[in-house]
DNA sequence: CGCACGGTTCGGCGGGCACCGAAGTGTGGC
DNA sequence: GCCACACTTCGGTGCCCGCCGAACCGTGCG
């Protein structure tokens, strides 16, 4: 057995954590980068608590999710930033069939429509909003995506001078692309994309809507984004 | 059951491929990028030969996986550098514990101690090797990775004279960072690495040794890389 | 204090799947 | 044409694991 044979067991177990359809699904809603409470996950996976509290005791032990209890309550959410790109990268992967399907429902096709237009991919903006915001720090030479990703020095200078900051925070990239399940493409991620999400948030560019991962531009985001990017209304609708 | 939701059986279907032990060491033995016959892959994995049939099947079904036939013999190798990136994503995810444990035994520990020095990944160079060429194109200004991964100006001009042509393909990144699993630190993948890897291979700077994915720096190689990276001797024992 | 409620533990059930060996199919060599 | 060989197909077996309901535990509220 050579070394790297020591490896396929640690990666099926991995994978095994993900492979169960129960387990995906409180992934992919964990992917919102709230905590959730296990009863709103039983619910949304439409089993029972007691089978849902087995797999939450796995996706814990695994270390694929972090945990906190507050009360009689029992909250988790995805471990980091890892894992996160992780079920991201995973899902992207399966995109082209979902992409296929379309939704059946008119309120399913609603909202997934409000999804599509603009949502948070973990702890950044996604859909056409993270897509329009990258595109437009790329063709205005902040964002370098032809030789790879990367902020320019000026894309460094335009964080700064929107009041940005972006603190390096141990080895988790500054920027990384993340490839969009709806659009297809890359958007910003890493801590630039965190912090310009968190700024959105706090600044009033966007709200949430509902409880939802989708969010919604509001008038006053849609001018700090003309002002600051150059991002026309179009492409947010 | 909102639009999201429909992601979930599609990403427990694809964990699922790779939950299964024998399945992840094939895998894991394809990282190599090259194609591996049927009856290899299962004296390798250590299962029936009409075991590993059903997993080929399974895993070409599901896209992991390409194959081609020629005459009584069944090749498959890794369907593209997308799912080469997500083994190896999640093979990096493990790693944490890998790395606790040590090889027991000494053949194990020189194959490792091999694999450690130079290997490919899929079809870019890793290792220290790997590292070594990542920090001093980083270190020269011809890699930038502070504010994400990417070629510089002047990095494009490096490969450009070292006579290394760098054809953009697809959607496929020119450079992208590629989690090195033995020395914990990203190394250049991508377009540009598997350029990179190519032309070591073809100009002699490093062979493989024996029908593993280790790979041996030569004195031609050594000196090449001297004198186009500037890197010692040092840096690749 | 007692009830309601969120979460966990346990026993039991059922389905799915990885495994093997044996028989079958097709290729290539002698 | 025959045999050797690589791979595949097919039953059969056994294990693993996801599921549920019921009983249990602790928290918080009235």
């Amino acid at each position: 057995m050579t070394e790297k044979d020591a490896g396929a067991p640690g990666l099926a177990r991995l994978a095994g954590l993900i492979a169960d359809e129960t387990r995906a699904a409180c992934l992919l809603a964990l992917l919102d980068g709230r905590a959730w409470t296990a009863g709103e996950l039983a619910r949304h996976a439409g089993v029972a608590a007691s089978t849902l509290s087995e797999h939450l005791g796995k996706l814990v032990a695994g270390g694929l999710l972090a945990e906190e209890r507050q009360g009689r309550h029992r909250y988790v959410r995805l471990a980091d930033d890892r894992v996160a790109q992780l079920v991201e990268d995973l899902a992207a992967q399966v995109a082209p069939d979902a992409a296929a399907r379309r939704p059946r429902t008119l309120r399913a096709s609603s909202a997934g429509s409000a999804m599509a237009r603009g949502r948070t991919c973990y702890d950044h903006l996604a859909g056409r909003l993270g897509i329009a915001v990258t595109d437009a720090l790329t063709g205005r030479g902040l964002l370098r995506q032809d030789t790879g990703f990367a902020l320019t020095d000026a894309g460094l200078g335009w964080f700064d001078a929107a009041g940005i900051p972006l603190r390096p925070t141990g080895r988790r990239p500054l920027a990384r692309a993340c490839l969009d399940w709806t659009e297809r493409r890359p958007h910003l991620a890493g801590v630039a994309g965190a912090a310009l999400c968190r700024h959105a948030l706090d600044a009033g560019w966007c709200v949430r809507i509902g409880s939802e991962r989708a969010v919604k531009v509001t008038s006053a985001g849609e001018r700090a984004l003309s002002r600051l990017l150059d991002i026309g209304a179009a492409a947010l609708r």
